[in-house]
DNA sequence: CTCCAGGCTTTAG
DNA sequence: CTAAAGCATGGA
């Protein structure tokens, strides 16, 4: 089975490496990408992006294909800001993910203060470890495991993998959700959701509105990691340095897209758009 | 060698 | 309350 799109607002390349997903191949002309237990092939032809997959209702809402881009990319030229009406130009294609929530918890504890090509490594090499081993297109690949999976390894299994300081995370914060599920966290406003998000052990204000804005659907979190900040800093010309208040001053200037503006804008940053 | 990467926790003031 | 040290790892 499989999905079509058109290709000027559904870009594999540009929805891929803006930092959004750390489980995706290049494969054929494009790419395959996993996520939770799912995996798809997703490639441009002509016109057209194409995504083939066993369960089209999980890529469509995944893809984000229920939602009209052409605002969001006219709202993004509209601030006047060079960087950011290049990020929207050159990335038009760019569409924010929605993904599995534990797997975005999980995969943004192991990002913080690492860098794009390390995180991949560590994040695959648990999913080898402890996720169902499943097929698609003729291969093997790995689920991302199960919260209980995960809480049955220690801290020397994490470091094992790579994960560094952040094993001790990992540990504390998959024991609680495999005792505790998350349930709870759908049903929270925002603000409220964020704040349940600081209180677990390795998740912080950058993290937690990385796994709010990917994993929970909310568009209005402005994540504000060293590109964000740099960017703050060389192109919009702000002096804050509290991270904090920076995120408050986006979060004021872009509203409740926010979140798609501040993919623009660290896809043009990392890429030197 | 030092500096940096999609920062957070802990401790000191 | 804010500021800064400490933290694993690998690549530039």
């Amino acid at each position: 089975m499989s999905i079509e799109y058109d290709a000027r607002y559904f870009s594999p390349r540009d929805t891929l490496e803006c930092g959004q997903i750390f489980r995706f191949t290049p494969y054929k002309e494009g790419y395959k990408v996993y996520s939770a237990d799912r995996a798809c092939y997703v490639y441009t032809r002509g016109d057209r992006t194409i995504v083939e997959c066993n369960d089209v209702g999980y890529f469509y809402n995944f893809f984000d294909l229920g939602r009209d881009y052409a605002a969001i990319n006219a709202q993004a030229k509209s601030y006047g800001v060079p960087l950011l009406t290049r990020g929207a130009e050159r990335g038009a294609g760019l569409r924010l993910l929605n993904q599995n929530p534990e797997e975005m918890i999980y995969s943004f504890i192991i990002s913080q203060n690492n860098n794009i090509p390390r995180i991949k490594g560590i994040i695959g090499r648990i999913c080898e470890k402890l996720g169902e081993e499943l097929s698609f297109c003729g291969e093997k690949y790995h689920a991302f495991p199960s919260s209980a999976a995960l809480a049955q390894e220690n801290a020397e299994f994490y470091k094992s993998l790579g994960a560094g300081y952040r094993d001790g995370y990992l540990v504390s914060t998959s024991k609680r959700i495999a005792a505790e599920g998350i349930e709870e966290l759908y049903t929270l406003p925002t603000a409220e959701l964020k704040k349940k998000l600081l209180t677990y052990i390795g998740i912080g204000p950058k993290v937690a509105d990385c796994i709010s804005l990917f994993g929970f659907a909310r568009r209005e979190c402005f994540p504000v990691d060293t590109w964000i900040e740099k960017l703050y800093h060389d192109d919009f010309g702000g002096t804050l340095k509290d991270r904090n208040k920076i995120n408050a001053y986006f979060c004021g200037l872009f509203g409740e897209n926010a979140g798609y503006m501040q993919q623009y804008l660290f896809y043009a940053k990392r890429e030197n758009l």
